[in-house]
DNA sequence: TAGATTGTTAATCGATTAACAATC
DNA sequence: TAGATTGTTAATCGATTAACAATC
């Protein structure tokens, strides 16, 4: 199903999208520029600006069209509502955000929406005690009435802040209604039906990902071993079937469970507190590592 | 300065950074499976809970090692234990939050921290209304006490859910008291020092993202000239040449952005209203249609 | 042994980057 | 004209995916 090129390339429909996620941090620079009363800037200030590399940059912007001048930069104000356009953010956007704790709260009060098109339509929440309050001047109002205030007020966009367990049952309720693009902050894996977006921002992942770079910070400065696989796993064949068997034979599910980080290395690994920055948290993971932690 | 290569491929210190940003996802499943004492699991069946396909899944599992068995698949159990390793959460993660308005609140009562390593050392903020107030069962303590939380409670990430305006500064004395990664949910491009992480969560931007895609959907039935270049773009070089003059001279900065979206057809775009699900919100993109929202 | 499932290969796709001709 | 800067090319890198041999 290949689309029929037009040109040298389709370009028409496709701006890939690494570049979409880019454009709103060119916007925030270019806004900013703006507020200043900047009038032309350069691929190589703008880039800066935006924390990306200059080269990316004029790459992305050759995917929205020819829009910047050779010898000078690009108009500012141009620019920005360009790709205000391209981003769909010169009109107008009605949300509802679901879920009114703490992070609804912060949402709801977040004055980077209205100034992007978004208008919060409504918040809604299924406690009681919450509904009726109000956030942000405007009125917490009852989970019933999503389905007639989405469609009222043509909210394509939900928000979801609600706790896990019901994040997909008011998902499939916002899908029903008509919600076709959906921004969840549950740390939940949603099921949509085709035509339906979903974006997701998960508080936790982020720090994940960044406990894992810190990790290897603190053992980095040698070589050091980190990282290898352990012997068995290099092993032959027969050896890796009796470890991989060993490992499953290992557990009734809940004993392991309980044991799983306090024998072995692991522990004295753990006793040996965080950070330890700039020194070995850890020993150099050796040989026999793998298995020592094993679940006993 | 290129790593030497211990085998077909050096593969020690190269877990892909796609890769590692799943493993949070897959814990996550993994550790759902393990509540419910399920004891194996297959990558088709885990890549589902996970929101990936199975190959993806599969490849990333084999960077980290051989841990499943063929014919079986994995040992749930196992893989917790070893992901959770990978991703350094085997230890103790202390963390301060910097900046309790909403978005620091639900950050510093987000279960999903303390299960998984992290643990807020403290939260701080700069206003003294809000010092000696209480978030999570946690005092606010004020600003000064920084750099001495840092260093005594070996802090080495931060969170920084402060307004824009003061970010940076946080962030460098953040940097300065030995903090090494660093989330960022203000909407501010920071500047840190080699061998520093930062992670950008930006709520503005992932809605920003939302809208580019829902516009699409809005024009999309039959394949209308949406997103193609004007004429003038695909002129030869003098015209084009004059066009972007005739935009640069366009405007002196102010001027042109009070009326940027306001005259030609991006007024009338703008009138017509949101969402428009399924109906032609915009008339297709015509060919005069960049030089229309031109600045007058 | 037969069925199931992993781990790996290789092809493909998409993103990044440096370099530079085109053009102001 | 000379200096500056864009827009594009092409090389490179990294991520995804289907397919399947290896192995339980």
């Amino acid at each position: 199903m290949r689309r029929t090129p037009v040109g040298r390339q389709t370009r028409a429909r496709g701006i890939p999208e690494a570049t979409v996620a880019r454009l709103p941090l060119y916007l925030r620079a270019l806004t900013a520029l703006s507020e200043r009363s900047v009038p032309t800037v350069s691929s190589e200030e703008l880039a800066a600006a935006a924390g990306v590399n200059s080269a990316k940059l004029r790459k992305d912007f050759s995917y929205l069209g020819s829009y910047g001048t050779r010898g000078v930069g690009y108009d500012v104000e141009y620019l920005v509502y360009q790709i205000s356009r391209e981003l769909g953010l010169t009109q107008d956007w009605p949300v509802v955000i679901v879920g009114i704790g703490n992070l609804g709260h912060a949402l709801a009060n977040y004055g980077g929406f209205a100034s992007r098109g978004f208008r919060v339509a409504a918040l809604l929440d299924a406690d009681p005690a919450v509904v009726g309050s109000s956030a942000a001047g405007l009125p917490v109002r009852h989970m019933d009435e999503l389905e007639s205030i989405v469609e009222s007020q043509q909210v394509s966009i939900g928000v979801i802040t609600t706790p896990p367990g019901a994040a997909q049952q008011v998902c499939d309720r916002l899908v029903e209604a008509g919600v076709t693009s959906i921004l969840n902050f549950a740390p939940t894996v949603l099921t949509v039906p085709d035509g339906v977006d979903v974006r997701k921002v998960d508080l936790s992942i982020e720090l994940q990902i960044l406990a894992f770079h810190e990790q290897r910070k603190a053992g980095e400065e040698p070589e050091s071993g980190r990282g290898e696989e352990s012997v068995l796993d290099r092993a032959p064949g027969p050896v890796r079937a009796a470890a991989a068997k060993l490992r499953r034979a290992a557990g009734g599910a809940k004993d392991a469970k309980d044991g799983k980080a306090e024998s072995g290395k692991a522990e004295a690994a753990k006793g040996q507190g965080a950070k330890a920055q700039g020194a070995r948290a850890e020993q150099p993971r050796g040989e026999s590592e793998r298995s020592a932690v094993m679940p006993a």
